[in-house]
DNA sequence: GGTAGAAAGTTTAAAAGTCAACTACCTGCT
DNA sequence: AGCAGGTAGTTGACTTTTAAACTTTCTACC
């Protein structure tokens, strides 16, 4: 049975969700710029490479980790690149891959940019708010995040097992 | 007290909102540029006319009510001028104002749209979640609004008293 | 071992968004 | 009246994003 329409208050939480979001968005991705010269997604991408074990990764990775197109996150690492946040390596274990490597200077932005922009998305998101109330935006936006996905995640990438010919 | 790291389960929401919010923009966007040839900001606006009693908002009201910045509201409505889909119109009682007006073909073009256009939200978003679950999202986001947004919403907008001189 | 088809990335051009400067008008004060 | 300062909206230059075409490499099958 198609063709329903939103309760009354379903309507209105996905109203103030999309003012929400846009304020939200707008908001952390000023703070980024104004202190440290870096947008939220750019910011997103150094997280992503940190967390991996070598500080590198495969853009295809990248691009699923972030929920990217592979063509923005050609433009964005580049431009990482040109900052000196970031080098592109060759996969040494597939030749069409390319592997992205935080720099130690990538790094070093990136330390000190992340208690910011912590402290923002506290300030503007989750200080005040009943904890169980964040608990059930992370179920709902899981849910959102699993049924439109790429049920992708699998793949023998190369960054953490092929650091043995980084020559 | 500031300087303080999420816990646990906060980090896990934040980063499944951040994959969510830009995999389900993406999909909905694109849904409605297939089917209808609309992107969601020009729907978004479109709507808000809809609802203006008289299908006319003034240019702030509009860039208000959903959170653009104003220059973005005039590079979107112009599209949607060019389209047919808008005229614009200057305001009677205010020399500097202008009034975005809902044409009959953007209402039918909005008509089509949105039956579409919710099916999308609610088997992106709201089917099989919670009904307590989407109302908490609700409370989160309208907190952030109220936080991040310019409590503006107010003056004397001739959008719905200014039909005294439409000539 | 050669070849068809898929996957990884990049490229290019066009569309959309941002930012700061600018015009025009309104408001209040003297 | 006149003028200072603020508000509404637009403009144009620049940046970011998107979409589609393209190159290269890999995989599987004959």
């Amino acid at each position: 049975m198609t063709g329903r329409w939103l309760t009354e208050s379903q309507q209105r939480a996905w109203r103030v969700y999309l003012q929400g979001t846009t304020l939200l968005t707008d908001t952390l991705d000023r703070d980024l710029r104004e202190k440290h010269g870096l947008s939220l997604p750019e910011y997103e991408i150094l997280v992503r490479l940190s967390e991996s074990g070598d500080h590198a990764l495969r853009m295809a990775e990248l691009a699923d980790s972030v929920k990217n197109s592979r063509s923005r996150i050609t433009h964005t690492v580049k431009r990482l690149e040109s900052a000196g946040f970031v080098v592109r390596r060759s996969c040494p274990s597939d030749g069409r891959g390319v592997i992205a490597v935080l720099t130690d200077n990538g790094f070093a932005k990136l330390v000190a940019a992340a208690p910011d922009h912590v402290e923002s998305v506290r300030t503007a998101l989750i200080d005040g708010v009943a904890e169980e109330d964040i608990a059930a935006v992370g179920r709902v936006f899981s849910t959102v995040a699993e049924r439109l996905g790429t049920d992708a995640t699998v793949g023998v990438m190369c960054s953490d097992g092929g650091r043995d010919q980084v020559d």
